[in-house]
DNA sequence: AGCCTTTGACCAGCG
DNA sequence: TCGCTGGTCAAAGGC
C-alpha cells in the first residue's frame, strides 16, 4: 500500500548516483581472463552479473563454485562509479532476432561465450549495468527462450496492455513500452559502461532445458572480485543503488535450436548457469505487495537471522493462486530483497483492480502471460512445496527460478520501474511439470534445479555467512529480488521436450556449454535425480 | 463487510 | 531429542 510514497523516498535513496551500467553482461563475455575479478570490478559499477555455467556442476563443486560466483557477483557492484555503457549492442541484436523491440540492454558487452568461455572465464554472473532493472533484463529477449514463448516483450508477443489505465501503472508500463520501441533505452539510466568481461559465461541456460531458474538480483557493493568469500559478497550490499540480478532461467525456455544457439553463441548460454546476476539500481521500494500487478496479502513477518530488516511474507490473494513472496525491506522502506515463489496461474490484475497500486512490470506481466499460456501456472498453486530447499524446506529453489532483486525500482523518466514486476515475470518461467514434480515429490530438484537449488542454497548460505561474518558491513543491504520458478522441461533443438534431471561438471570439460547435449548439460547428476527418484 | 496488516504462537526442517 | 531458524497460522485490529 503505501508503496508510492515509499517510492519517492526510496527512489531518492536508491537512485544511483550516476547511472552507469558498466558491465552489462560482462559475464557473457566469458573471457576467461580475469573472469570474476574483472567483472566484479566492473560490475562494481552495479552491472548485472550473471552466473556462468561453471557454477553448475556437482553439488559440492557447485556449491563451492557457486558460492564463489555469488561472492564474486556480490562483490561486483559498487555503485558509485559506473562507466558509461553501451547498451545498444546486444539488446539491439536481440531485438532484431526477437523481431520485436525490446528494451535495450547493454549486451554489447556480452559476447559469445563459446570460444571465450573458459572455465574461469565463465563467471557465474553476468553483469548488467546497474541502471537496468532486472525486470527489464528479464524482459529482454535474451533471457527468455523462445520455445516456450509466451507473450512477452521478449518474445514480442508480450503486451503491456493490461496496464494502461492508471497513471502510476502507466508510467511503469510506459517504461517498458518504451522498451518495446527499439529506441527504448532505460532512460533512467543514462548509460552503461563497458562491461568488464569477466568470466562469465552467459547466464543463459542452454535452450535445452533449464530446470531451475534462478535469478537473483542483488545490489552489491563491490568486492574484490575474486574473493569468493561469502562475507564479502553479501555484506557488500551496502550499495543500495546497485542491485545485481542473478538468473539462470530464462534461456532454458528457448525452444528453438536456432535461437537457442544464437543465444548460446551470443550470450554464451551456459547451461550451467543457474544464476544471472544483474546489478542495477534499485530505486524504489514499492511495497512488495503492490506494484507488481498482483494483489498480495501479507501473512507474516519475521526477523530473519542474518537479515538486517524484517522479512515480510506475502501471498497472492487470487483464488487458487499460491504464489508467495518474501520481502525484506529496510526501515526506510527500501526493499532489500524480494523472493518470489511460484508462478501465478492467473493474469495480472487490471491496474484498476489492483488493491494497492498497481504497477506492472514487464516481468510481472510476463508472468501473468505465461501462466495463462501454461495453463497451469501453477507452480505454486498446487501446493506450496517450496522446493527442497536447503534450509527450511520452504522457498527452496530447486525447481524454482529465483530472481532476487532488491529494490529494483528503476526510475524511468517519470515513473519508477519496480523490480517487483520483474520478479513476477520470472515466475512465468516456471513450468507446470515442475510443479507437478514438486507436488509429487515434495521437493524436486532437477539438474538444473539442483543448481538452482544449490545456487540458492548457496546464496543463502552465503548470505548467512556474510551476515555472520560481516554483519555490520551488511548494514546496507542490497536490494534483491528473487524469483523462484520451476521449469523442468524445455524444448530442445531437436524438437522434443526434455527434462533435465541432472547436471554435473566434468573435469575434463570445463566448458559445460560445449558439453551440453540434448540432455543438456554436461554431466548430470544429482540431487535432482535423487529427488526424481523419490 | 471485506480485505489487509500486525503479531505472537505454532510447526517443521536441520544440525 | 533439543535447540535454532524460517515459514505459516490465525486472532485482533485497522482501513
Ligand atoms: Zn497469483
Amino acid at each position: 500500500m503505501g508503496g508510492f510514497d515509499e517510492h519517492g523516498g526510496i527512489m531518492r535513496d536508491w537512485m544511483p548516483p550516476s547511472s552507469n551500467s558498466q558491465s552489462f553482461f560482462a559475464g557473457m563475455l566469458g573471457d576467461g581472463a580475469g573472469s570474476t575479478v574483472e567483472k566484479h570490478d566492473n560490475s562494481n559499477d552495479g552491472g548485472f552479473t550473471f552466473p556462468g555455467p561453471d557454477r553448475q556442476v556437482s553439488e559440492n563443486d557447485d556449491e563451492s563454485q557457486r558460492d564463489q560466483a555469488v561472492d564474486e557477483g556480490m562483490k561486483t557492484g559498487e555503485f558509485g562509479e559506473q562507466k558509461a555503457g553501451q547498451r545498444a549492442g546486444l539488446v539491439e541484436r536481440m531485438a532484431a532476432r526477437a523481431g520485436h523491440n525490446a528494451p535495450r540492454l547493454n549486451t554489447d558487452i556480452i559476447k559469445p561465450a563459446d570460444g571465450s568461455q573458459n572455465q574461469q572465464a565463465q563467471s557465474a554472473y553476468l553483469t548488467i549495468s546497474p541502471n537496468l532493472s532486472p525486470g527489464a533484463f528479464l524482459d529482454s529477449p535474451v533471457f527468455l527462450s523462445n520455445s516456450l514463448v509466451q507473450p512477452s516483450p521478449t518474445t514480442g508477443k508480450f503486451q503491456f496492455a493490461s496496464n494502461d489505465n492508471s497513471n502510476g501503472d502507466r508510467n511503469k508500463d510506459n517504461f517498458f513500452e518504451e522498451s518495446n520501441n527499439t529506441s527504448f533505452a532505460f532512460k533512467p539510466f543514462p548509460d552503461s559502461a563497458p562491461l568488464p568481461r569477466d568470466h562469465v559465461n552467459p547466464p543463459f541456460m542452454s535452450a535445452q532445458s533449464f530446470q531451475t531458474n534462478e535469478a537473483v538480483a542483488q545490489s552489491e557493493k563491490q568486492v574484490p572480485p575474486q574473493k569468493i568469500e561469502p562475507s564479502q559478497t553479501y555484506p557488500d550490499f551496502t550499495e543500495k543503488n546497485n542491485f545485481s540480478l542473478q538468473m539462470n532461467p530464462f534461456q532454458a525456455l528457448n525452444g528453438n535450436s536456432d535461437r537457442s544457439q544464437q543465444h548460446r553463441e551470443e550470450h554464451h548460454h551456459d547451461d550451467n548457469d543457474a544464476y544471472q546476476r544483474i546489478n542495477g539500481d534499485s530505486t524504489n521500494a514499492n511495497s512488495a505487495s503492490s506494484e507488481d500487478g498482483y494483489n498480495w496479502r501479507k501473512y507474516g513477518q519475521k526477523q530473519v537471522k542474518g537479515s538486517e530488516y524484517p522479512r515480510s511474507y506475502y501471498k497472492c490473494t487470487h483464488a487458487n493462486c499460491s504464489v508467495k513472496k518474501k520481502v525484506e525491506r529496510s526501515h526506510e522502506g527500501h526493499i532489500t530483497e524480494i523472493i518470489y515463489k511460484g508462478a501465478h496461474n492467473h493474469p495480472k490484475l487490471a491496474p484498476n483492480r489492483r488493491s494497492g497500486i498497481g504497477s506492472s512490470n514487464a516481468l510481472s506481466d510476463m508472468q501473468g502471460d505465461v501462466n495463462e499460456q501454461n495453463g497451469n501456472g501453477n507452480g505454486v498453486d498446487g501446493g506450496p512445496v517450496w522446493g527442497t530447499n536447503t534450509r527450511q524446506g520452504h522457498w527452496g529453489q530447486e525447481n524454482n527460478f529465483e530472481v532476487t532483486s532488491t529494490g529494483m525500482a528503476m526510475q524511468g523518466q517519470n515513473g519508477q520501474y519496480e523490480s517487483s514486476d520483474a520478479v513476477d515475470g520470472s515466475c512465468t518461467f516456471s513450468n507446470d511439470e515442475e510443479e507437478d514434480d514438486r507436488a509429487t515429490h515434495g521437493s524436486v530438484s532437477l539438474g538444473y534445479d539442483g543448481e538452482g537449488d544449490e545456487s540458492e542454497s548457496k546464496r543463502r548460505k552465503v548470505e548467512a555467512y556474510a551476515a555472520d561474518v560481516s554483519g555490520a558491513t551488511r548494514a546496507i543491504r542490497e536490494p534483491r529480488v528473487v524469483v523462484q520458478t520451476t521449469s523442468e522441461v524445455d524444448i530442445l533443438d531437436d524438437g522434443y521436450r526434455w527434462r533435465k534431471y541432472g547436471q554435473k561438471v566434468v573435469k575434463g570439460n570445463p566448458n559445460p556449454s560445449a558439453s551440453q547435449t540434448e540432455q543438456g548439460r554436461p554431466g548430470v547428476t544429482t540431487s535432482a535425480q535423487a529427488q526424481a527418484a523419490q
